[in-house]
RNA sequence: UGGGGAGUCGCCAAGUCGGUUAAGGCACCGGAUUUUGAUUCCGGCAUUCGAGGGUUCGAAUCCUUCCUCCCCAGCCA
């Protein structure tokens, strides 16, 4: 076994928090071996990397544990939900490589229970509706350091609660008139117990429940019953509901009581959602980006949106990588792009068969090759990976090669092409450099070499030039013209928006101001003429370039056009910079 | 200033019912291999766990005081 042959191995699960308190409920019995966890989304947006890391984990966990993981749809909000949506989202998912099977299910569907539920609440007297306006109730809530006032109508008959929200559900009111809290403690320390609201009047058609309802259970109250209605046994989300649990448990436990559900109850556990350098996560900045144009749509390869990264070239493999890689903990943090980029290589590295494209051409003329011949040299698909096979690249007097491959005046530790240089044209032959012309600005624009006819790869003796510089090359006769896309960050700062060491304290800084102007660069580059068969979403290394995407949208058979996934390390540029 | 969380190497993150040298990954730095300045391989990389006190034979782990950061006052999720 050659160790160069060795592939990346994926790393064994990391342990975390969340994995600890399943291996203790699988120690004690609590569910009987059972793990049931389940990804619950708004169907209100695209998913985003931050979504990757939470269904990864959600989904992971179940594979992990031999469970099941839920696909539900938390739809209980009619205003801002679309099955546009749904569709995209499920889609995103699926891309990721996780399967819901049969577990697909939307809170609109437990909207029947949810109101049984709300009714035996109120007969427990654990519910109310209250009558106050909006801006009453803020009033009467406090703040965060007073404790807030009861609702005048709090105390309220339990009969005349049942008939009030049942007049609720038949539609009897108009929006805002009422409506339904739970009756908990308006002094309570935690804002979330001073009674929130359950269940508010919306005059809206829902769409997937239709009008059937005018009234519509709050998050707060559906998101435990749908839990529970699913056996959920670990209802895993972000840190910014923690302050949630505690109506969370109240909730279930009167349920429970009730007769509703049966013991033992789903148990939240909070984790630290993802926080990226060099995006924007939230939602509401990128409904802006797309709506003022920033960028082409929510694909748009440099959104980090699921749809986006999927054109851009990432791979479901390498999120996955992401999310074992950055861990699952607690505390806030940031992880650095990088992190992800350095993942999406790992994968693609092995994934991804190796092809020759010339970006910034530069002509190179072989001035001892015959004109008008040529011949086919053979280039291995994928140095990893023998049995994938090679491919023939034509070889000709005329070739292109890399613009910053050549320097008239080479500086230290530059060993590719300079007069006088001898380098290797990759899987064709060593050529010596005699000189170059350059036109009246002073620029190159050929550059002159003579072959070592003895020195094609792969046949005998061909290794005896020892050179140190190794160039691509693609013969200009036989190139396949198209379009590359040359993606970047879409942000030049790490943090957008952020105010920096040195801002002057009025200054607010607008996240749209740090966009890296030059994140999206389309050129036309020169391919070896192969390419041109590529398929919609083949993945490619440009060798010494990076990896490289055939556009799931643009490309037509026979002409794909090109996005840059991520490129290369690239040592030599980081030492001359 | 109320409540809820979090602070372990440049970035993540194990470890937290006290017990020899504080996991691992990424980054970084060396060196080897290499027809990608890529990959791969080998080696290095926290006397220290936000800070100060204390308990103890022994503390990142227990007690205590303090500091910093995040979240919460939607009829959003």
């Amino acid at each position: 076994m050659k160790p160069e042959k060795n592939l990346a191995a994926a790393p064994p699960p990391a342990s975390n928090f969340v994995r600890n308190i399943i291996d203790e409920d699988l120690r004690t019995g609590k569910w009987d071996g059972r793990v049931e966890t389940r990804f619950p989304p708004e169907p209100n947006g695209y998913l985003h990397y931050g979504h990757a890391k939470s269904i990864c984990l959600n989904f992971g966990l179940a594979e992990a544990y031999g469970g099941v993981c839920h696909m539900r749809f938390d739809d209980t909000n009619p205003e801002k939900e679309e099955q546009e949506y749904v569709d995209a989202i499920l889609e995103a998912v699926k891309w990721l490589g996780f399967d819901w099977g049969e577990h697909l299910y939307f809170a609109s569907d437990y909207f029947d229970t949810m109101y049984a539920c709300a009714l035996s609440l109120i007969s427990a007297g654990k519910a109310y509706v209250d009558s106050q306006s909006a801006d009453d109730m803020r009033a009467r809530r406090g703040t965060l350091t007073e404790p807030g006032k009861d609702s005048p109508y709090r105390e309220r008959s339990v009969e005349e609660n049942l008939d009030l929200f049942s007049r609720m559900r038949a539609g009897e009111f108009p929006e805002g008139t009422h409506i339904l809290r739970a009756k908990i403690d308006m002094a309570s320390a935690n804002i979330n117990m001073r009674d929130p609201a359950i269940y508010r009047i919306r005059h809206v058609a829902h769409h997937r429940a239709g009008d059937k309802w005018p009234i519509y259970p709050m998050y707060t109250f559906a998101h435990p019953i749908e839990d529970a209605i699913e056996n959920i046994t670990h209802s895993v989300c972000t840190l910014e509901f923690e302050d949630q649990r505690p109506f969370y448990d109240w909730l279930l436990d009167a349920l429970a009581d009730a007769g509703h559900f049966s013991r033992p109850l789903p148990q939240q556990i909070e984790f630290a959602r993802l926080n990226l350098t060099y995006v924007v996560l939230s939602k509401r900045k990128l409904i802006q980006l797309v709506n003022e144009g920033h960028v082409a749509g929510w694909d748009d390869p440099r959104l980090p949106t699921l749809i986006g990264a999927r054109r851009r070239g990432f791979t479901a493999a390498g999120f996955r990588r992401f999310a074992e890689r950055i861990g699952v903990s607690k505390a806030d943090s940031w992880i650095d792009m990088s992190v992800l980029e350095e993942c999406m290589r790992d994968d693609l590295n092995e994934a991804a068969e190796r092809r020759v494209a010339v970006l910034d051409p530069l002509k190179l003329i072989i001035t001892n090759y015959a004109e008008g011949e040529s011949e086919l040299c053979q280039a291995p698909n994928h140095p990893l990976k023998p049995e994938l096979g090679k491919r023939d690249m034509p070889f000709s007097r005329e070739l292109w090669i890399e613009r910053e491959d050549f320097m008239e005046e080479p500086v230290k530790g530059f060993h590719r092409l300079y007069p006088g240089n001898m380098v290797r044209l990759r899987y064709g032959f060593v050529v010596k450099c005699t000189g170059c012309e350059k036109d009246a600005a002073g620029t190159v624009t050929t550059v002159f070499a003579e072959y070592m006819p003895d020195s094609r790869s792969g046949t005998p003796g061909a290794d005896t030039y020892k050179v140190k510089g190794n160039l691509h090359w693609v013969s200009v006769a036989h190139a396949y013209e198209a379009e590359v896309r040359i993606y970047d960050r879409l942000f030049a700062h790490p943090h957008p928006g952020q105010r920096r060491e040195g801002d002057a304290p009025e200054l607010e800084r607008d996240f749209l101001t740090d966009i890296n102007p030059d994140s999206r660069r389309s050129l036309i580059a020169y391919l070896e003429p192969i390419l041109k068969d590529a398929r919609p979403e083949e993945h490619f290394q440009f060798e010494r370039h990076g990896y490289f995407v055939a556009d799931r949208i643009d490309s037509k058979p026979g002409s794909p056009a090109f996005n840059r996934t991520v490129t290369l390390k690239d040592s030599w540029a980081k030492a001359s910079k």
